[in-house]
Formats: C-alpha cells, sequence, structure tokens
DNA sequence: GAGTAGATCCTCT
DNA sequence: GAGGATCTACTCA
C-alpha cells in the first residue's frame, strides 16, 4: 500500500490521470477511523477550456480557487444543496484541473460507511454515485484543499491492476449545460462493476 | 421498470 | 434570486 506521489498529480494530462485512477485505493482516516474504496469510476475535467468545469473560460472564484492550486489536493463543493462532492485537484499551479471520483468499492470499514449513510446493510448503492462517495468516507466541503498525502486523507496504490479491456469511457454524467463539451469521453469506468453509477448491472 | 418531482443551500449574478 | 458535476422515493404501467 503506497500512497502516490505528488509527481502523480502533477502531470498536464488529466485523462491519463484519471485513467491511472482506475482501481486506485481512496482512504480517509477521521479520528482513528479508517474507511476506505476502490476506485472505479471517475471523471476528468480539462481546466478552461473546458465547458463542463467550474473553471470554464478562467473563471476564478472563492469556490473553485482551489482548483487553481498545485495537484494533489482535494476540491470538495456541495451541489443541489444536498451531495458534498469529491475532486482530486491536478496539474501545477494555475492549472485548473480536476477529477471528479464517481463511485468507489468499499474496502474497509463498511460499517462505519453504514453507519454515515444510515443504510441497513451494503449493498451496491452504499458508494455509488458521487454524492454517496462523499457521505460514506465522511468527506465534506470543510475538507476542500485537503493535501492527498496526509494522514487523514489520501489515495494509495496496492499493485492491484484493471485490465485495459475492463475500463471504459463515456461521455460525462450530467452536464447537459456544457453543450458539445458534455459530449467528450472524458469520463471512465469499470464495465460491470455494479458500483458504476448510471444503469445498474 | 421507467419517468418525474422534491429535497435543500451555497454560490455567483 | 436562480440554479446546480445528485439521489431517492414515489407514481404509473
Amino acid at each position: 500500500m503506497k500512497r502516490l506521489p505528488l509527481s502523480f498529480y502533477r502531470r498536464d494530462n488529466v485523462l491519463q490521470i484519471a485513467a491511472g485512477l482506475m482501481g486506485k485505493i481512496l482512504v480517509t482516516n477521521w479520528e482513528g477511523i479508517i474507511t476506505s474504496g476502490r476506485i472505479v469510476e471517475c471523471e476528468a475535467y480539462n481546466g478552461i477550456i473546458d465547458k463542463a468545469s467550474h473553471a470554464a473560460g478562467g473563471r476564478r472564484t472563492a469556490r473553485n480557487e482551489v482548483m487553481y492550486a498545485e495537484g494533489g489536493i482535494a476540491y470538495v463543493y456541495l451541489c443541489y444543496g444536498i451531495h458534498h462532492l469529491f475532486n482530486v485537484v491536478t496539474n501545477e499551479k494555475d492549472i485548473p484541473h480536476a477529477i471528479l471520483i464517481r463511485a468507489v468499492e468499499p474496502i474497509t470499514g463498511i460499517e462505519e460507511m453504514l453507519k454515515r449513510t444510515g443504510k441497513p446493510k451494503a449493498d451496491h448503492t452504499l458508494t455509488r454515485g458521487p454524492g454517496n462517495v462523499s457521505k460514506a468516507l465522511g468527506i465534506r466541503t470543510t475538507h476542500s484543499r485537503y493535501p492527498l498525502l496526509s494522514k487523514e486523507l489520501y489515495i494509495a496504490d496496492d499493485g492491484f491492476r484493471f485490465g485495459k479491456n475492463q475500463i471504459a469511457t463515456s461521455a460525462r454524467i450530467g452536464v447537459d449545460y456544457a453543450g458539445t463539451d458534455a459530449l467528450l469521453p472524458y469520463r471512465f469506468y469499470i464495465k460491470g462493476n455494479p458500483f458504476v453509477s448510471g444503469k445498474p448491472k
């Protein structure tokens, strides 16, 4: 179990990084309670030229300022007043690339995830979809700008790899407002994995 | 099983 | 003052 180094995040090809995150393990360790899950779905947001991104056209606000920071930190924000969405900021300073983690497969701390989400039992809805991932792992907007190499929040590699033919791409979800950019194949997911959002298997 | 409405609040205009 | 990188529950068939 090695934490991904900063050099992993500070590359210029956000699509490559997103693909590289597939199969990695997202870990939170709040107050000694460890929960983790393997990443099986994510979406890339490609900087100022991407209309679906909060940083489209170089927009810079108090909320998305984090995206302009150096790669290797978290960007968390509230959507629809209910859902906390967890992103990984990538690339160098002033280049607002980010990757939205949309789904993970629970590994440790499932009991705790059930408690946090209020679900009666562990099924494929536990960590399916970005809102649920954050809820199950206890990630909130207050964790925005948190470094991904900290003790409480990090992404690790346990040596596991998905096969090339298991990883598929598609258009991103819920970004219809972005016009033609909504059609870009910036979403990565594991074929047939029940935790992947969209259609159930 | 498919389609739709409602929740709910922070952020930007 | 409007709307959003969503989820769930409920209706209707």
